[in-house]
DNA sequence: ATAGGTGCAAATGGTTTGCGAAAAC
DNA sequence: GTTTTCGCAAACCATTTGCACCTAT
């Protein structure tokens, strides 16, 4: 188990418990798109005492850190995943739920068009495209 | 006063009561991103009979009838805003709040190529930027 | 011994719902 | 006279917080 405290963007060092080891494991395994309480759920088959207030505590604190994002997807879920290498945005069918992920350097390039076009420093970039995949697209009618 | 029902998307119709022409109303004026809780607010100062209650299904009828946008802004906040032309999205400031909106062919066309690339029949893109403007930035050091 | 972390239960805040009364058709 | 809408209060759900206990320095 990591030992060592960190110290990134957040004021003080934290240790690295086991509770939050097992948060940490369960979010890299999702790789992707899980929400808290899809987290818990997790947790909670590997260790019924946590409690959703440190699954929540947690969290906040890896996004504080800046180990994961918070998201938006959809209508209002929130989900959280590890903080990748790379820009990557999300494509939500409304049918089946499938979420594709997105990138490309066309929408860096447009994050940096309309940054300068309006003198604002952008911390962060979101776009969240919501309709329906093939599949769901021809089961409409 | 209207007095005729609509039909939109939505299976039935429904009357313009003077509750929902108020909310209507409110909306009208603050021409966008106006939450839940302000249009309570602001019906409440002309009606301090309107129920909250009422504001909520007013609202998810207009959105359901396409009258209305709803959008999420900044950290968790859900805005709405009568429907306009043109797609326009939005940029928040971290510091002071405020609210841009931006606008541009680059947009559309960074939609149409992931629509087209990934099979998607996208019905609702958002983007949505934060950061600091200019003065807040300077304020931060 | 002290600071930080946890579990529990209660509090919070935003949104929705059940229901009887009122209004619209 | 039916159907829809309203106001109210209660319910709901996700998230946060206060607090006593526990754990690791």
């Amino acid at each position: 188990m990591l030992r060592m405290s960190r110290n990134l963007n957040y004021a003080k060092p934290w240790a690295v418990t086991t509770q939050r080891e097992l948060i940490l494991d369960i979010l890299q395994e999702a790789g992707a798109h899980i929400d808290a309480k899809e987290v818990y759920r997790r947790a909670n088959e590997r260790d019924p005492r946590i409690s959703i207030a440190t699954v929540y505590r947690s969290l906040r604190l890896f996004k504080e850190t800046g180990l994961i994002d918070e998201r938006r997807l959809g209508q209002m879920r929130c989900c959280y995943e590890i903080k990748r290498r790379g820009e990557h945005h999300h494509l939500i069918c409304r049918g089946c739920g499938r979420i594709v992920e997105v990138e490309g350097p066309l929408i860096q390039q447009l994050v940096m068009q309309l940054q300068r076009e309006n003198r604002f420093h952008v911390t962060k970039a979101e776009l969240c495209l919501e309709g329906y995949c093939e599949a769901c697209e021809e089961n409409q009618r």
